[in-house]
DNA sequence: GATGATTTGTACGTATGTATA
DNA sequence: ATATACATACGTACAAATCAT
């Protein structure tokens, strides 16, 4: 999707105001609802109106940031319900992506998977939540590279960014990381055995799980209630 | 994605433009691999340059068009295999549409996919591709709602809408059209009965199958590499 | 309901980077 | 390899629309 402007050298003022913004709003910087006006961002950044503008335009299009035409931009604040499904379409398509793993990886990527999967056990005797989100990361991309889909994989791989804000302090609730390995490991079992039923419904059980660890949720739901103050 | 630009009003040149240069896209008129020049498209269309560079940055991220940094922006020629993994990405998306349509469809929603389907028929024994290829249309974007997952049916409309082009005249081909009611009726079959592996299972041969004419494919791609001048 | 302030949408000029001779 | 031409990226000015009073 934005191969171009990502990578490469992309030496652009709005390249880098998409990712800055990006940063902020998913660090919790901006927070869903507040208004962003671009007079306020181009002083912020350092730049004039136009980058900023088509930055907004950018996020807009992948769902960060909501653009209504003549009333300005927001923060996209999700409802309850919009975040359930966003949720949902993530765990179908990983679900697919491990479906097409376990159909045509190739024997060094099963072994690939495997190894890295086996790794991840000492993130969890060492109760190490952040070692093991990166970890977690890797795994989940392997997965999609493993579905040989690009399109596929980039919008996977766009939506599980999108909820990050949202999992925030998923693997420190008690008992996480070790339920989330073993749940890998089903997965990993069914993709090296070539299953493609067990490993979609594997994965799907997985990322289903993963949902019930909504703590952001109440508090960004109750917050853009709140500040509906028109 | 986007809901508040393409409904409400939205006027603005921008909005405008982002239609008038996707159906010129998609028509043909401009094909793969010209130059979309600011100053020509601002011209042409009547406006000045601003509107265009937001129109054509919507387009990148929709597919449509290749912008790089400083390089200009083209018409997006795909590659043969990025097409195939396009068509591949839609298939699962449709299948796992499917599959959620037979788990959670609405007795009213079965009941209408089920009367709509039926009513096809008469293009079949008609002979009317026209008419039955809006009617797949609806089926098809029958059996995204049926999903109940707003992001999923987005995902999958848009592969399609983007997909138009390179499958124009596919019931065109002698013996389509039966074929194609026939995989229809395997799929509403199978969602009636709830049969969540067989809707899955019977929406990707569907998909599949119509992969095969690509008659548009070898036309575009030649012409993208005939016109690689440099 | 009308008026004013603020903000976005649009136009256009300038400078920088890319591609050419 | 240097220089020239050109298109884009950015900045700024103005117009139109929204909202707040």
């Amino acid at each position: 999707m934005s191969e171009a402007q990502l990578s490469d050298l992309a030496h652009t003022r709005t390249d880098r105001l998409v990712r800055d913004l990006s940063d902020a709003i998913m660090s919790g910087e901006f927070e869903p609802g507040d208004r962003l006006d671009e007079h306020s961002l181009a002083d912020r950044f350092g730049v004039s109106r136009t980058p900023v503008r088509e930055a907004l335009r950018q996020l807009a299009t992948s769902g960060l940031v909501e653009v209504r035409p003549r009333r300005g931009a927001v923060v996209a604040s999700l409802t309850a319900d919009r975040l359930a499904e966003l949720f949902g379409a993530m765990a179908e398509l990983e679900a697919t992506c491990s479906r097409l793993s376990a159909i045509g990886m190739s024997p060094v990527e099963r072994r690939r998977l495997e190894a890295h999967h086996e790794s991840m056990s000492a993130f969890v005797t060492e109760n190490d939540p952040e070692g093991f989100a990166a970890a977690n990361l890797t795994f989940h991309t392997m997965i999609y590279a493993g579905a040989h889909n690009g399109p596929l994989a980039e919008m996977a791989a766009g939506l599980r960014q999108r909820l990050l804000p949202y999992r925030r302090a998923q693997f420190h609730t008690p008992g996480r990381l070790p339920r989330s390995h073993a749940e890998h490991g089903a997965v990993v079992e069914a993709i090296v055995a070539a299953d493609a039923a067990a490993a979609h419904a594997a994965m799907l059980r997985h990322v289903s799980l993963v949902e019930d660890s909504f703590e952001r949720l109440a508090a960004a739901f109750t917050r853009s209630k709140a500040s509906k103050t028109a």
